[in-house]
DNA sequence: GACTCCTGATTACAACTGTAATCAGTCTTG
DNA sequence: CAAGACTGATTACAGTTGTAATCAGGAGTC
């Protein structure tokens, strides 16, 4: 599966959240603070395609777009990817460094304890 | 903090293990998978200094290197930034998706379970 | 002192990214 | 039918990254 830059991620999120839709739709819901063009937003959606992780069917004169690769997928590869790169792909340590950086707090605690039993059954 | 390119981080991590070196050690320890030419080393100590998360000592008419950052800074950073884009900086949801994703072994769980109750401690 | 070697500095160059502007073709509307 | 409007396609352009080669200056060697 091809790279997706952090920009791109931008747009993959909208398709996720919700498609098919037309370029100017995802352009609208695009978040501000990102303060693109619609043009900006069409070169993303080309790159997207060539990239292979959209697809898009014809609707008319104009494409819909879709995603063409889950957002679980994806998120499983990066996230894999960087817990490879820094903590030798081992999730202990990644916990450890997170409660130590106060990322960490009693209710997550609580939280993961429970999901961890839940696990365990 | 600037950020540190996936090539450059390999650099890091050999100053992190061991510092201060010369480049041209620091080219003996980079992981030979890379195949990178003593060249490419240089460019990289290059744009690190620049980017200011390394540091140089002079040593006659050489350098010796060394990290201007802490790995478990930039490690926090970078790991809070993938928490935030892709699970909306909550660690719940994403322990949840490792363990769906078999990236978590029971080991995994008994470990992790002893590290939170030492946290709650 | 001339030549070679080592080292950082400078330059190279293509792919990928961010951020568009412009072009060309089709629909709509007067 | 002519003039706009809307859409994807093409082109633009600078900054970052991967991956070096080359250059210039000092150190050691014959």
């Amino acid at each position: 599966m091809e790279r997706i830059a952090e920009g791109e991620y931008a747009v993959m999120e909208v398709l996720w959240e919700r498609s098919p839709l037309t370029a100017a739709e995802v352009a609208e819901r695009v978040p501000e603070q990102r303060g693109w063009s619609l043009a900006t937003v069409k070169t993303m959606l080309s790159r997207l395609l060539a990239k292979g992780v959209l697809a898009h069917e014809e609707d008319g004169r104009r494409y819909l777009y879709r995603p063409a690769i889950r957002r679980e997928d994806y998120v499983a590869e990066e996230s894999g990817r960087l817990l490879d790169r820094m903590f030798g792909g081992r999730l202990t340590p990644f916990v450890a460094h997170l409660a130590e950086r106060d990322r960490l707090t009693p209710a997550d605690i609580e939280e993961i304890e429970t999901l961890l039993k839940a696990l365990k059954s």
